[in-house]
DNA sequence: TGATAGATCGGCT
DNA sequence: GCCGATCTATCAG
């Protein structure tokens, strides 16, 4: 078979919009071994998702908790767009968007495993050993070259990044336990990640 | 591995 | 003003 990036064709079909308008509980578990395709830079980079986590209206430790605002308007539009926020006064998160279109809900992206492009990944991040290219949510964004200017672009139609539908993880294959680094909404156990996966983010789950 | 401090600024009270 | 969906360096064990 063709792997134009290292990949089997197939895998590299971006997901329907149809996959992300459901609760992020449900869609936050079902990313786990899908593909992030990103251009930049002239080149494509490919990592897989090992390393999710979701957040609800209504949940306390959410942005979308204390309705809309300016920052969060994209977390309340239509599903499959990118959500980015900067954060400790010099770092990038993205999110997936989730649920139905007014909902407020998103997918916290937390780590992944470089499939393609770990020369420019490593150039970004200043840092040798795969496994911590993308070990946190600070980090993936880093080396993927994401930032404010993405905020809000279409995950399904592209170009600048997709979400592709890469191996599905099993369910017993998923580790599920507390969101790292939030002081409310810890009864929810809303952090997913492939067990035994070495390139998981610290706190291991 | 675990705990801790410092960096640094936008968002919202 | 206060504090954050974090990261890195550094020190202790």
């Amino acid at each position: 078979v063709a792997r134009p990036f290292g990949v089997p064709a197939g895998q590299l079909a971006p997901l329907p919009r149809s996959f992300f308008a459901r609760p992020s509980p449900e869609v936050a578990p079902d990313l786990l071994g899908r593909l992030l395709v990103r251009h930049a830079g002239g080149e494509t980079l490919v990592a897989r998702i090992v390393e999710t986590e979701a957040y609800e209206e209504g949940d306390p430790a959410s942005h979308s908790y204390r309705g809309r605002t300016p920052r969060t308007e994209v977390m309340f539009g239509p599903p499959g767009h990118l959500y980015v926020y900067f954060t400790y006064g010099m770092h990038h998160c993205m999110n997936v968007v989730t649920g139905k279109d007014g909902a407020g809900s998103a997918v916290l992206l937390r780590a992944a495993e470089p499939i393609r492009g770990l020369d420019a990944m490593r150039h970004r991040r200043g840092v040798e050993v795969p496994d911590r290219l993308l070990a946190g949510p600070a980090r993936l964004t880093q080396a993927l070259d994401v930032d404010r200017t993405l905020n809000g672009v279409d995950l399904v139609a592209g170009p600048d990044l997709v979400v592709a539908r890469g191996r599905p993880v099993e369910r017993d294959r998923v580790v599920v336990g507390r969101r790292v680094g939030i002081r409310v909404g810890l009864d929810r156990p809303w952090r997913f990640a492939v067990r035994g996966s070495r390139f998981v983010s610290s706190p291991r789950p």
